[in-house]
DNA sequence: TTAGTGACCGACT
DNA sequence: CAGTCGGCCACTA
């Protein structure tokens, strides 16, 4: 048997990913977690890839538990996805995002 | 079938 | 503080 739920598991996790609001970002563990796939951080990844390229999914908003993104800095991909958020008025300090300013869900009010 | 890899993460040196 | 090390899962050679 072919793994067939992993369609199911990919669609969850976009699921997640399209309910991020613009101006907010999502870490990889997080939107797992939120999808109801803990651990499956590394897969959410995988599953980014897969999106075509023109795919209206904001695939940007979601950066890594450092608050960075997880391509090599200076890459075309790397670029796209900085721009993106600087677009949506998200920003860097160097190239860091402020989780705990953009975070989505905002679970850190203090 | 095994070993290596990746848009990750947290604990542990 | 930085670097390493497992653990996580699906895919590929």
């Amino acid at each position: 048997m072919t793994t067939e739920n992993t369609v199911e598991k990919q669609q969850a996790i976009w699921s997640v990913v399209r309910q991020i609001p613009s101006g907010k970002v999502c870490t990889y563990g997080k939107v797992a977690e939120l999808a109801g796939l803990p651990g499956y951080s590394r897969y959410v990844g995988y599953a980014l890839k897969q999106l075509s390229k023109d795919s209206q999914l904001p695939w940007h908003r979601v950066i890594n538990s450092r608050g960075m993104i997880s391509f090599p800095v200076g890459s075309e991909r790397y670029l796209t996805q900085r721009q993106r958020l600087l677009d949506e008025s998200i920003y860097f300090d160097r190239q860091r995002v402020n989780l705990r300013q953009f975070l989505w869900p905002d679970e850190n009010h203090r």
